[in-house]
DNA sequence: CAGGATCCCCCAAGATACTG
DNA sequence: CAGTATCTTGGGGGATCCTG
């Protein structure tokens, strides 16, 4: 009911385009608790390179969802916090995450059922004499 | 609360991974109403070659989340509809969704808004070009 | 109609090194 | 520590053609 049309329409889909940046999701949900330094966020997330970190912060930054803050007296104190409009994300991000830990096993399952029993049934193409 | 940390868990990029192919939610979406054969999916959804549907189709099952069905009488009668696990994304994919509709001309304004204050290109690629 | 096969483009993302 | 500049790559996704 609420999101219907977003077939056709693209406003829904850039809310998937915003979560669609791998890191996206990953560094608002570690801004949750407040304002964090660059170094902290790398931190607490673990494997995201400085580079990939700033290009994100821009990114999320540039669509109204992070602020980002320089401490005049500190020179290179810096920090990212949620916007409101950031913060209101957090809940479909958790919804999305929730889901994960809900189902999380069952789509591996899937995964390794799909990964094992291939072999034949579906769109396989066993090429035979002619050789492409 | 729920999703803590998913920011070193991978089960809970899991989900991100699922909903960050372009066409994976879309798709999903279109089927919640129930079975869809392909050409219909293509009419529903809009803008979607052939080739990319059948990819996300087969992403989708393979990932458990929906199920392909052969008509035996009919020979090009090939349905896909949501598995139970496929129907427990449908709400956080709402909720994405709804959060789109909700916030998206704050996100588009903000957009606006750090596109004319800021020269240089801007650091992400324009979401959707047509009106909202 | 379903969907495989190809060719091509683009860009997110990784690795690395450098500057203020 | 924050951030930039390069170079490289993987693969999603678009377009086209072809087949069962």
């Amino acid at each position: 009911m609420t999101t219907d049309a977003f077939l056709a329409d693209c406003r829904a889909r850039l809310a998937f385009d915003l979560l669609s940046n791998t890191w996206n999701a990953v560094v608002l949900w570690a801004l949750r608790d407040g304002p964090r330094r660059p170094v902290e966020l790398r931190e607490r997330i673990g494997g995201i390179s400085s580079k990939v970190l700033t290009e994100t912060l821009r990114r999320l930054q540039f669509n109204g969802l992070i602020d980002r803050q320089a401490h005049p007296d500190a020179p290179s104190r810096i920090e990212y916090q949620l916007t409101a409009l950031g913060r209101t994300l957090l809940a479909p991000i958790d919804a999305v995450g929730a889901w994960a830990f809900e189902h999380g096993d069952e789509v591996m399952a899937a995964q390794e059922a799909a990964s094992t029993s291939a072999p034949q049934a579906p769109p396989t193409r066993e090429i035979n004499g002619s050789t492409a």
